[in-house]
Order: C-alpha cells, then sequence, then structure tokens
DNA sequence: TCAAAATACGAATAAACCTTCAGGTTTCCA
DNA sequence: TGGAAACCTGAAGGTTTATTCGTATTTTGA
C-alpha cells in the first residue's frame, strides 16, 4: 500500500547564477536522455550526473533526491501536454466534436514520438505517486476538459458533464499510456486515434440526445 | 528502452512431493500478501519467505528470480480475470451490449476490490513486459472478445471488428487500472462502471450503423 | 531398512544505489 | 579589491537487495 515517507518532492534551491540554471538545464536534459535509453529501472542519480558532465553532489543541490528529478520531468511533460491541449480545446471555429477529434489525434501521436521517455516515465510513476503536488498538476488538466464539456453538451447536468469530462480524460490518458508501450507504425497510430475519436463522439452524442 | 535482459521468467522446477507443494502455495500466498501491504517498492524475496515461514533459498528453488514470482501473480490474477469474463460474454440468452455493460460492471468492481494488490502488479510490471510468456496470456484473452465482437457486430467488417473489440479491451484493461488507482466508494465505482459500459454502447452501436 | 532423490535451510557474497559533507572554486557587489 | 555568498566536486558511508551454495533434513521406493 504505502510506497515511500519520502521528504518531499519540491525543489531545494532556485538557482541563481547563469552557470547554475545551465546546469540545471543540462541536469534535465541528461534526466531525458538516460531515461529513454537506459529505462526507469537503470535511471540512477549517478548517471545522470555522468552523462550532464556534472558532479553528483550539484544535482542534490538543486533536487532533494531521485524522486524530485522524476516528477519534475513528469511535471515538465504534464504541463507541455496541457498546453497543447488546451489550444486544441479552445479554437472556437470549428464545431465541438471535430476539436476533440484533432485532439485525440495529436495527443496519441505525442504518446507514441516520445515513447520511451513516457513509459520510462509511468514505470518511475510509483516513486513520486503519493506526492500531494502530483496531484495539483492533474486538476488544471481536468479544468480545461470540463469547460470544453459546457460547450459539447451544454443541455447534460453538471453531474453528467463531470463524469463525461472525467471519462473522456481518463480514457485519453490511459489508453494512450498503454497503446504506446509496443512500437506503432503511422498507419496504427492513425487507425487507433481514429478508432478512439469515433468512441468519444459516438458517447458524446448519445449524451446530448437523451 | 531497454528494461532487463533477465534470464527466464519459467518455473525452475516442479514440486513432486506434497509438502513442496504447499511450500509454492504458501509462497504465492505470502508474496500476494507482500505486494498488497508493503507495495512493489519493498516486494522482496526475503520478505515473501519470512511471511510464507520458508528459507530464500527454498523459494529460489521453485522461481528462479524475482521476476517470475511476480509474473507468475499477474499471471494467475490473468487467468482468473478471463475466466470471469469468458463466462460473462458466453452467457448467450441475455443480448450482446447488456452482456457487455454486465462485464464492464464485474471487471471494474473486480479490479477495485483488490486494488492495492493489482496496483503493485502493475508498479512491478517493468520487471517482467518484455517476457515473451507475458504476451501469450494477453492473447487469450483477445481471443474471447473477438468472438464476443462477431456476435455484436455481425455486419462489420473483419478489420473494423478488430479494432473495435482491441479498443474495447484496451480501454477496460487501462482505464480500470487508472481507476482503481485511488480509493472509490461503492456509488463512484457503480456511476463510473456505467459511463464506461454507456460509451462502448454508443460505440458499438454507431458501428452496427455504418 | 537403507541409499538415493528430493527438499529445505540461511549465512554469506557481491553488486548497486542514494545521499552526504568537507573542502575547493567562481561570481557577485560594496 | 576583498570578503561573502553561491556554487561545484566526488570519494566515501551506509543501506538494501538478489541470488548462491554447502550442508542438513526428510521422503521415497525397493
Amino acid at each position: 500500500m504505502t510506497e515511500r515517507p519520502s521528504p518531499s518532492i519540491s525543489s531545494r534551491k532556485q538557482p541563481k547564477q547563469a552557470r547554475a540554471t545551465e546546469l540545471v538545464a543540462a541536469i534535465l536534459e541528461a534526466a531525458v536522455q538516460v531515461l529513454a535509453s537506459e529505462g526507469a529501472q537503470r535511471f540512477t542519480t549517478t548517471r545522470v550526473a555522468e552523462k550532464a558532465g556534472v558532479s553528483v553532489g550539484s544535482l542534490y543541490q538543486y533536487f532533494p533526491n531521485k524522486a524530485a528529478l522524476l516528477f519534475r520531468l513528469q511535471s515538465d511533460e504534464w504541463r507541455q501536454t496541457t498546453d497543447l491541449l488546451r489550444d486544441i480545446l479552445q479554437e472556437s471555429r470549428k464545431p465541438p466534436l471535430e476539436r476533440l477529434r484533432i485532439l485525440v489525434y495529436a495527443f496519441v501521436r505525442s504518446e507514441c514520438e516520445e515513447a520511451a521517455v513516457r513509459v520510462a516515465l509511468n514505470d518511475a510513476a510509483p516513486l513520486y505517486r503519493h506526492a500531494p503536488e502530483a496531484h495539483e498538476v492533474r486538476a488544471s488538466g481536468e479544468r480545461t476538459v470540463q469547460t470544453f464539456m459546457q460547450e459539447a453538451l451544454p443541455e447534460a447536468s453538471e453531474a453528467v458533464r463531470a463524469l463525461a469530462g472525467d471519462l473522456v480524460t481518463t480514457t485519453l490518458g490511459a489508453v494512450g499510456k498503454q497503446f504506446s508501450e509496443t512500437p506503432r507504425t503511422s498507419a496504427e497510430i492513425e487507425a487507433y486515434a481514429d478508432a478512439m475519436a469515433d468512441m468519444f463522439c459516438a458517447y458524446l452524442k448519445s449524451l446530448q440526445h437523451g
């Protein structure tokens, strides 16, 4: 049940000089590379520092522990993804369901493009899952979807909208995760995204009527 | 990318005497308990042996390594689940979509009931993911769903059926996994299962028409 | 009854890893 | 320019863990 009593996951201290900022950037970049090339099992602070051309001690000056570094990567990735999705959902010229389809495409493709990193990050999830900071990030994406749902299901009750939004979000994330776990061709990606979009559209249409 | 060159995941040798059979059973039971109470991080062969009241050496006589033990647990769980689902899908008195709804209920509930073990097993997945034995298990469940799809989508092409079956299976598994990751009340479970069944039904109906 | 096969034991081995800290270097700013 | 603050280093400590193997015990079958 309990995974870790990890002390904290927030940044230890902020870089104040230029060289420190660059150092942190180098660490983050190296971390992604190590994650992608070695996997979560072999993701090691020492390895990251080495690949960044930096000493382990320096790493620990800006990240209190390994989990914090991993959480930072996940957090950045999430922010990047939610920004992408928000932009698509707010493109108010197109009808809602068309936007949703575009979103599914974009999400699945992006998930597959960086599959190695994403999979490794998921494998490492137990290290930071129980941190309170992790929930906050997810909540932000949830709100964006909810405002979209007001547009897509204007006549539905608040409860129905909330549930539908939750289901769509969860499905998109979970299925994308699972799907990208095995290598895919472009054609497969397209077909799968299409099917998933079909499913969402059929579901939302059925909610629009009754 | 690469997770482990784990030597093998199959059983090391079969118990031939009664005491050995009981020992293996005790190990498997203890393994589930350790997994549920300590989580994947702290799942240790030593801890399992201790909880089983057995020496580590004995454990290694029937499981070549830790991954093999975990894979066995996952494998057993999968077999159990697929049996349940097969029984539901083959209940030929009820119409297909109703059976599907019942299946979603049963699956989500069962996933939530043993949430701790399931989550921990997922956390441990990277240890045995790349074993060829793991694919074989999944393929079996896939076939059951495909035969169901022939009933639910009699007029659709083979390609459409295959894709739809894949999507439904993946969604069910991935969303169930994600959903059970946080504690849920009975009401939440029911509402979520209902919504997911609605989504599947709407999707399959839309495919029936064309 | 007895030897061979099967089983059980658990201390010991070896490897991997996270994190710290004492001491040195660079940058800032008054 | 000089001292303070920020920064960087990396060897070493301490812990955890997977797995082995020599030895002891139990069961089997003839």
